[in-house]
Parts: structure tokens; sequence; C-alpha cells
DNA sequence: AAGCCTGGCAACCGCACGATG
DNA sequence: ACATCGTGCGGTTGCCAGGCT
């Protein structure tokens, strides 16, 4: 390594982290089906080395690690599944969302082929405008949080609510929560959930924000 | 037909965390 | 124990297509 350029880093890192790639060398923007191709081909060939870092230098491409690795992962690996998400997958987002807030790449672990992306742009562009807009023809301020809901919910909870200090909170309708913590500045916690076969810990800020809107 | 607006989605950014030396 | 590096994640941005006026 020449000494200017040992310099340059010094003087970067000095500044703060290091970029992880030279943004002036590499290609931003949309893939195209040649680069598509390309890094595709090289994976399937020798896999991803396990250092994303180096990949793109590898394969030939001029794109920043980064890149070529989330254009692998949502886009170019096996078994993707793109298209429309169905009702019961509407109804575990839901569920999930509502247990655990937007911990995408858990709720994409419940979705093979799904990517933590792809649920994240779908709620945020449709399924939670979806939920809002049936908040909003019941009623300004729910006094049950199942209103928030869809309403398909309410046959497979049973029961539907759970009181929590006094405050009905909606039980994630494919859980059974073991558990139930405190209320805490309006953020209701649940020490421990099982959800569709998953077990962990979360909260549920999303179900609170809502609440008090 | 043209310009504007809006929604959807691909991609980027920056932070946190774990692994490693 | 600390510094560095690479990866993973969630939030955000910007482009583009389609709808609306």
């Amino acid at each position: 390594m020449s000494p200017c350029l040992r310099q340059l880093i010094l003087l970067t890192q000095s500044m703060g982290r290091a970029p992880c790639c030279d943004k002036a060398n590499v290609k931003r923007g949309p893939w195209s089906p040649e680069e598509d191709k390309q890094l595709k081909e090289f994976i399937e060939r020798h896999g991803t080395g396990g250092n994303w870092i180096a990949l793109p230098q590898k394969a030939g491409l001029r794109r920043c690690g980064k890149s070529c690795r989330l254009r692998w992962l949502n886009y170019l690996r096996p078994n993707i599944k793109l298209g429309d998400f169905n009702e019961d997958e509407d109804r575990i987002i839901c569920g999930l969302v509502a247990a655990i807030g937007s911990r995408w790449s858990i709720i994409a672990a419940h979705f093979p082929g799904r990517t933590d992306n792809d649920i994240k742009n779908y709620w945020n562009t449709k399924l939670k405008k979806k939920l809002l807009g049936l908040t909003t023809k019941h009623t300004k301020k729910p006094q049950q949080l199942s209103l928030l809901l869809p309403s398909t919910l309410s046959s497979v909870a049973a029961p539907a609510v759970a009181d929590l200090e006094g405050i009905p909170i909606p039980r994630c309708p494919l859980s059974s929560f073991t558990s139930l913590g405190h209320q805490n500045g309006g953020l209701v916690r649940f020490e421990e959930f099982q959800c569709d076969g998953m077990y962990g810990t979360g909260e549920a800020s999303w179900v609170s924000s809502l609440y008090h809107c």
C-alpha cells in the first residue's frame, strides 16, 4: 500500500467511519440484466466466499458489496417468491407486527421465499393503510385494540382480547402469550410470546402508537 | 394531450453488533 | 480489553408508472 493511500485512509478514518466502498468508483442505481446475470453466475459458481466486500471485484462488477448482497438476497437468490400477498399472509404479518413491531427479518423468516424488504414495503405501502382505514371506519379513538386488526382475525383469536392493567390488548391471533408484562409510558411490552411456532421476546410499540392516536 | 400528483418499489444509508486479530 | 472489519438490519429516499385533472 502506497504511503499516500495509507494517509488517505487514516484521514478518512479520523473523520468518522470509513465508507464500505469507494463511492466515486462504484455504479449506483438500478441493476441492469447484464449485472444481474454476472452476479448470479458468479455466486452460483463460486458462492459468496463469505466476503461481500471482495465479491464485486472478483465478479468483475463495479458495485458496492452491500449493493450486491442486497440484490442477491432480495431478487436473485433461488426460490424467491414475488408477487401479491394472500389473506393468510396479511393475517400473519398483522399478528407479528402487533406482537413484535417492525422486526422485518424475524417476520420474513416466517415466509419462505419472502424477503424482509418485500414485507417491509408491503406493510408500509398497503397493509398499514388497509389497517388504518379499518380503524378510522370504526372509531377515531378505538376503545379496544382488537379493532385495529382485520376482522378475520377475531375468528382465529380465542379470546381476542386480554385485559392488561385496565387496557384491552389484543392477543396475537396465532400466539399464546406466556406472560404479559407491564405498561410503561404507553409502550406495551410482551416479555415473552409464542407466535406461529416462534418464541422470543418483543414489544408492541406499533400497537401502542396506534392506540394513542 | 399535457402536466401534475400519488403510490409502489428498488435501492441506498447509516447504525449496531458480532467476529477476529 | 480494545480496535477494526464485515455483515445484517431497519429507516429513508428517489425514481417511475399510472391515475387524475
